[in-house]
DNA sequence: TTGGCAAAGATTCGTAATCAATATTTCCTT
DNA sequence: AAGGAAATATTGATTACGAATCTTTGCCAA
């Protein structure tokens, strides 16, 4: 009963299967701390609890402990792994994290987490970018101003813009950050809309395409450190004591 | 018979039991490529090749799905996933990806990350390490200063001293990079070892653990950037071209 | 030939029952 | 009190069966 609100069957739940809508619900529980001080359940108690097959049990506790959340052990039972071996920059756990706290906090790493990444990634785009990805940066960027007319979603089109320079870095590993970098602007988006009306910055932006398309390496960090600079001055100016949770 | 060299049963291979023994297998084997002109077997094509039953089978497919590896849907069959979509910063994923190739190529991706992430980290680290993380640093370097004189390892010194940075920043996600940093350095001491004969830089480690002790924040950028700057120049003056697999 | 619809087939999804392996705890014997 | 043996709890693994979900095939009719 402390794993979800309805102890109903998981067989309405989200998830394109059972397996993977047990997954969801013990991911959550397990990341908004719902089992702290209790043991974790074992396999019988939570295929009863959940009034579902063992098998079914099994393959999601497998997925969880593939994602760095749980370890198992015979005669000892499920554990819950301390949270520097979960694997944060999985989708799922990103997922669950945002739903625990959308705080200002999480906002902040992961805007850390840009300001290291982004600009580095602009410059790798400026030395190496292809035609088709520079193409690709160029639409975002165009989808942004097609966005200012309301034309097209501000949100996917600043995404994609970002993800196109992630991916022009012609490096398998900053790719990988597509998923932070868009759960930080959906989030972000919350906030900035909220705290100045201001709408996404399309001159800084464009001054990032220019660069990468102009091979500027230097300009093009530069320009990056500068757009992501601008939000993380927002948000620690929006940072009043006592608001993280 | 693609799948391993050896077509015994799993029951003597490596992993903690044979679901993580597949596991491992099957990973391997997809990331190297082993698959790439063919179809992904079937749950009943797997369990039989490798006379295991169609339980295990399923958990270790889970596994690899939430790993990003693969998908799964009835009556079309279990796919690859393209490489965008695996998660490149498990501990796994990494460790196989290693053993298809360490080659120069991976290496400079790995350095081309952690020129981004650790003078960042540093610089997070100077700002705001607790007195615990100031002396796990030191620790690090003291152990670098050790394996000079032959009394401890250079290597896990090394990593000792990278990873307590990380940790230090204060920023989970910086964390993280811990496994790739620990791979990357492995990796690189096969090179640098050999191209140079030299011993690892104690100097410049001395600088970056100065400045971020003096709570010097842009000491500490620029010492980190030195240090894995040196890695990123050995790396591209030993590329000659053909290396490259 | 073409269009549509129904039947067959393949494959993952899910359940159930059962035994094995592995630690831990309990308890008996010395 | 010590040591070891037995009971016990929990994950690990096998097997067999049926359900759900698509794809493909093939038939029938316009």
């Amino acid at each position: 009963m402390v794993v979800d609100g309805d102890p109903t069957d998981m067989r309405t739940q989200l998830g394109r299967n059972l397996t993977h809508g047990l997954l969801d619900t013990l991911g959550r529980s397990i990341v908004i701390g719902a089992y702290d001080g209790k043991a974790f359940p074992t396999e019988a108690e939570l295929a009863k609890q959940h009034s579902i097959s063992r098998s079914v049990t099994r393959e999601a506790v497998k997925m969880l402990t593939a994602k760095g959340l749980l370890s198992a052990r015979p005669r000892q039972g499920t554990i819950i792994q301390p949270v520097s071996a979960w694997n944060l920059f999985d989708t799922d756990v990103l997922k669950w994290l945002l739903e625990r706290k959308f705080s200002i906090d999480l906002l902040r790493q992961f805007s850390e987490l840009r300001i290291a990444i982004e600009p580095q990634a602009a410059a790798l785009a400026a030395a190496r970018a292809t035609d088709n990805e520079l193409q690709a940066i160029s639409a975002g960027l165009q989808r942004m101003e097609a966005a200012e007319e309301g034309l097209d979603d501000p949100l996917e089109a600043d995404i994609a813009f970002h993800v196109a320079i992630l991916r022009a870095s012609g490096n398998p590993f900053y790719a990988q950050f597509r998923d932070v970098v868009s759960t930080a602007l959906r989030t972000s988006i919350r906030f900035t809309n909220r705290i100045a009306g201001r709408t996404a910055n399309i001159v800084e932006h464009a001054a990032v395409r220019d660069a990468i398309v102009a091979r500027d390496i230097m300009g093009a960090r530069a320009a990056m450190e500068r757009l992501i600079g601008d939000v993380i001055d927002l948000i620690e100016t929006s940072e009043t004591p006592g608001t993280a949770s």
